[in-house]
DNA sequence: GCGTATTGGTGCACTACCGAACATACAGGC
DNA sequence: GCCTGTATGTTCGGTAGTGCACCAATACGC
């Protein structure tokens, strides 16, 4: 059985007035989510939201070749599965679990009946929802303007705010399929930051020295999208 | 004085409900969109939604070295300014009057006092504000994958679904600036398109001449985000 | 402790796009 | 009809990233 703290965790929930946590507590599913599990495919109706706690969520574009491209990443920070209070009850991407841990999950009803009371949830899940967006549009802008090197940088920069320790358990070849680049690329670009003292890696598992390094190295897209968390949600994001 | 034919122009106004549409329309300003007017700013709070007509708003994120890229296209079909109902009252980007014409607009604040009524509106704001989503992340998706050639016929055509007849009035120079890219390159793939006979140019002026030669040429991402907008909306998008 | 699968490292030819410089051509004011 | 600014065309060297092929090292099952 869950503990409080466990809720806690995830900080939407964390967030949540005590009327609403209340009436959420005993809908709340704890589960397990390993690496690669689908949460969601694509256009397909999503019959739960996920609030991950230690886990982190990737939410992306598989083009018809094959080829994907993350477009957001969504940890403890928040939740997945926006569509469903948004209206469309799908989208057309997939959200796939990135690095495993657990968190809880609501029934798609629940949801929308919660949302729909139209009180400070329904606040709460939009200014997320406009903080998602910001990481959209910084997705975009970083891939069509920053080099590899720079995405990268900002890449792990993102899963360290969203994970404890500072160990990441990736291999380069699920990071290339995240940014949608080649594996050679990433190799080439981790190759550069270990000899730069910033990160240690080996077969699948990478632990950063050097935080601050890394954020000198990337694109300004990682502090636009930071900043916008902090400003619009109520607690800061786990760093 | 705007008649109801102005008004239901706009396919988010033409959706309103009898009642909303009653109240909101002595709130509604008719104005003048030229083109390169900026509506907000980056990161300065909005004062007010507009709603275009026959004009065309752009949403571009401005980088640090004065370097832009084009997120989204706003036209008839939408809203400038979701931050308002979304809580943040302001984003890191610009909305920039890409296609003179005209649109109307309403005070934040009434915008807000409606949206909290929870009615209707705030349902058809959200399903709009999840059409706009997929823009934006089929724009990351295809800044990561297609070529130039290719998103170009995907503006072109975005552009064409939101203006009434086959003309566009548009430097390269302004294109390159809004796909992110060089004036030359887009040059270069005008010049393929017209000798292919898909359109017409010349100094700030283009016609479309093979719409569905167009769509050929274009990525999957153009029939992805009006799949979407026809899905989410309860109207077709003007075509 | 051995073999096999996974992960990471390297080289190479190729392409798309960039940055800069410069050439042309048309439009509109006078 | 000339002049000037704006729009478009062209070239050239450079670079970042691709696709492919292959190798090297480590982990893990047996």
């Amino acid at each position: 059985m869950a503990g409080l703290r466990d809720f806690k965790q995830n900080q939407l929930l964390a967030a949540l007035p005590h009327a609403e946590f209340q009436r959420w507590l005993p809908q709340l599913e704890l589960i397990e989510l390993p690496l690669g599990l689908v949460l969601y495919e694509s256009s397909s109706e999503e019959k739960y939201v996920y609030f991950p706690t230690t886990a982190i969520v990737s939410l992306l574009y598989v083009m018809e070749n094959g080829d994907s491209a993350e477009i957001a990443v969504v940890g403890n920070e928040g939740i997945v599965g926006i569509s469903l209070f948004m209206g469309g009850n799908s989208t057309p991407s997939r959200a796939v679990v990135q690095s495993a841990g657990q968190g809880f999950r609501l029934k798609a009803q629940t949801m929308k009946d919660e949302f729909d009371r139209a009180g400070p949830v329904l606040h709460l899940l939009l200014r997320y929802t406009q903080a998602l967006i910001t990481q959209m549009v910084q997705t975009a802008v970083c891939n069509r303007h920053h080099s590899l090197d720079q995405q990268l940088c900002r890449w792990l920069l993102m899963s360290m705010d969203r994970l404890q320790g500072n160990e990441i358990t990736m291999t380069q070849e699920l990071i290339a399929n995240m940014l949608g680049v080649r594996r050679e690329g990433v190799t080439e670009g981790a190759r550069k930051l270990q000899k730069a003292g910033l990160i240690r890696y080996a077969r699948g598992r990478i632990s950063v020295l050097d935080r601050v390094g890394l954020e000198k190295r990337s694109c300004e897209c990682y502090a636009v999208v930071r900043n916008e968390y902090f400003r619009l949600l109520p607690r800061e994001m786990a760093a």
